[in-house]
DNA sequence: CACAATTTGTCCGTATGTATG
DNA sequence: CCATACATACGGACAAATTGT
């Protein structure tokens, strides 16, 4: 009983997951499992696995003994935190069409913090850092300084096909993302950001400071990102514990 | 084989954050689920379900084939945000004494974007709403508006008692609060905002808007809590989809 | 108030698939 | 090719919560 790339319940989730946008609205009960495991030919404990990762991902919450319910469809949650996207995707994501500007890169030593982050203070504590400003509809909207631990010839490899995608870029070199460790900040645009973002006055940015590991928990990438608070909103679904 | 009133996933996601916490270091791999399963005395899948669990609150990370490693311990990682905890238990949690200031009560008709969050739009759509500041070491650090559909008399119950404890008073009137959708933004103080904090200058604050529903799916309260960013600190845990 | 029906939650066992070294 | 470890999938059984009779 297997088929395609992707698993059973995954495909499970894709149809409860169209199920939940075409028919169904907030707050409303979908099937039980039993029906949902009969309806869609996969066992029970299939369909929960379906189920459990639409819970992680805001869109269901089940209440024993009563019934599993829509928080909200697609278009009511904006971009979920918890799932690590590129600014592409969150820019696509909030309805704009993405673009990047001021691209600026050299190999430089690390900054102490950065080092510390990416374990990086016995050896040289080399990276190859990457500053961008991505855009919305050709308006500044994100600033983002990467630190990536630096290997030979990095630097000649980063052109212009990688601006838009980091991610692609690390993959070149074995660097493949699978998590980032996020704190969440408030500051207020100093003079450098309100230049690279062309702010005119007194902004308030979220900061995203992040540390990327790749499949393996090796630290391959560190950043800062500083959204332009009024263009974005991040969104979470907090459970009580 | 049933024991207590915390089932065994839990008892063993317990041990095994014990574990964490005791014995080892970010980044160092756990036991097999093989083994756990072994000494536990419990089934690989309830093994699963507890090192499942861990992931989700932070603490691990799996890779197929190699083994389930440490992200960080309880003190690397600071209030994960994806866990609805109380201002009391955030403020806790960075190592300071909490408090209240400034408590404000009355029954209003709720703004409009607070009676649509709360479904209040048919029913006259009053609110109890309740304005607080939040203490660290007696230093205002959140300053936090809630808005309650009104029930009957509830005035007369909120009393100093409850000043800490907004969930507890919430409990009274049946309105457990199972899960809240969240929205995070950046905000500069304003006059207002800067009168209830004494704040001498322009500030970045975390804003955090969330309605709150109870384990039924019915909204019971609309909060906008205004975090001071550099008291504060938010964590998230983001995979890659 | 008691009881049954429904629905999700927990737990076990087993088998096979997939990734890594 | 093999051993190890996690991932997926099936099946069955009973517990716990809620709702209706």
């Amino acid at each position: 009983m297997k088929l395609a790339n992707r698993s059973l319940y995954l495909q499970a989730r894709d149809m409860i997951f169209d199920l939940i946008n075409d028919n169904l609205e907030p707050m409303e009960k979908i099937p039980s499992e039993q029906k949902l495991s009969e309806k869609l030919g996969v066992s029970r404990n299939t369909i929960r696995e379906a189920i459990r990762t639409l819970e992680q991902e805001g869109f269901l919450f089940s209440k024993q003994g009563v019934g599993t319910f829509v928080i909200g469809s697609k278009n009511s949650l904006k971009t979920n935190i918890t799932t690590l996207e590129s600014s592409t995707n969150i820019i696509k994501a909030q309805g704009y069409i993405p673009g990047t500007m001021n691209v600026f890169s050299e190999v430089q030593t690390a900054p102490h913090r950065v080092g510390k982050q990416l374990s990086l203070e016995e050896k040289g504590g080399e990276v190859f850092y990457i500053e961008r400003v991505r855009t919305a509809d050709t308006t500044p909207v994100v600033y983002v300084e990467d630190y990536i631990p630096y290997v030979n010839g990095m630097e000649h490899e980063y052109e212009e096909q990688y601006y838009e995608s980091l991610l692609k870029f690390l993959d070149k070199f074995g660097m493949e993302i699978s998590f980032s460790v996020c704190s969440i900040k408030a500051v207020i645009s100093d003079d450098k950001i309100a230049s690279k973002l062309q702010l005119k006055e007194q902004s308030a940015l979220l900061l995203l400071k992040q540390t990327h590991y790749s499949n393996n928990g090796v630290p391959v990438l560190y950043s800062d990102s500083f959204y332009l608070s009024d263009k974005f909103e991040f969104n979470v679904i907090r459970k009580r514990g």
